[in-house]
DNA sequence: TTCATTTTTTACCAAATGGTAAATAACTCC
DNA sequence: GGAGTTATTTACCATTTGGTAAAAAATGAA
């Protein structure tokens, strides 16, 4: 709960009274390991915050191969960025997930009693889609090794709790290359 | 200049007063082809629409290879999503181009000035970024091949009129490699 | 612990892509 | 139009990565 609330204050300013209608909207949601949180089709208007655990966003590409398009680790908020539009993306957890969920309706009405609600929200998306962006568009120019390497350094602590497939699949390569990447670069 | 304020319209409703308003900030800028518009290094804290033209966002990747990360054709909102910090990227003409520019002071006194100027534009920056996320993302898993008949078909005009090592370079792959793709397609 | 299941590693060969080099084509500027 | 410049294509071979298959290691359940 903390977490939230210091991740939010790091994008502008929010007084006590401000604090506790935010603490008051807020529920807690646990995910088991590999559990499904939302599927394509569904509709998801919620925005979650990562307390614990880590989260994966894949998809169906056009030749049948579940794609990971990112990983979402510890205290980060996240959204449907298509909003209003079903998902086209599943939403898995990786590892035992505590998050806290906003329902539409609450975070509206945090963003019509909350000056300035929108303007540090806005602003935490748009940063983290910038860096979803520039992390995703570096791994095309880049070979397999590199890749991995890149991978480690923004990630460090993602290697040893993702399975490898999962990553290997992030970077755009067979579960075999990495792992033979892996023996190549020890 | 009617492109604009169309464009503008798409995401959201402003009167005729505020269409003034809007009209008297802007500055046109003319840039001839191969012409680089921002370096690396330099502040950019303008907003700049595309009347004419195409723009390509570039940078050095460590290995010292020039990456083209995208491409801006007409009837595009831009600016730098790193505000406030120095440019990583270049910003070049690749064709000759005609711009709306908006200098941060014209910006931030529409931003002022026209209620829900900030929803629009940010509604507008948003879309622009999960859709270029999305282009990237999908590249990573394709093949050479894939790629290029995927960009085909994100972007049809654009295949005609940029170079083929830009194209290349944007899709992570060698020009040779793409050239031998173009063969082998049709 | 033991067995069954899942994950990761390894091996081998085929296919795709990169690197170097040169030829051809297209474009620019006098 | 012609010379020089730049862009694109082609060829050849080396290297990387993918696909198939199987072995080894790790994990989880009884």
């Amino acid at each position: 709960m903390e977490e939230l609330i210091n991740y939010l204050l790091l994008f502008g300013n929010l007084n006590q009274q401000q604090i506790e209608l935010i603490k008051n909207r807020t529920t807690e949601l646990q995910l088991k390991k590999d559990e499904y949180f939302i599927e394509p089709g569904k509709m998801f208007n919620h925005v979650v915050f990562t307390l614990e655990g880590i989260l994966r966003i894949s998809y169906y590409n056009n030749k049948g191969e579940e794609i990971t398009k990112y990983f979402v680790d510890e205290n980060r908020l996240m959204t449907n960025p298509y909003k209003g539009e079903p998902m086209t993306e599943y939403i898995q957890a990786i590892t035992n997930c505590k998050l806290i969920v906003f329902s539409q309706k609450d975070w509206n009405d945090l963003s019509n009693t909350i000056v300035g609600w929108d303007t540090i929200t806005d602003k935490i998306f748009q940063k983290a889609l910038v860096e979803k962006l520039d992390r995703r568009s570096s791994l095309v120019s880049e070979d397999a090794t590199t890749r991995y390497l890149t991978f480690l350094e923004k990630f460090p602590t993602l290697a040893n709790r993702v399975p490898l497939a999962y990553i290997a699949s992030y970077l755009g390569i067979t579960q075999q290359s990495l792992s033979r990447i892996r023996k190549n670069i020890r």
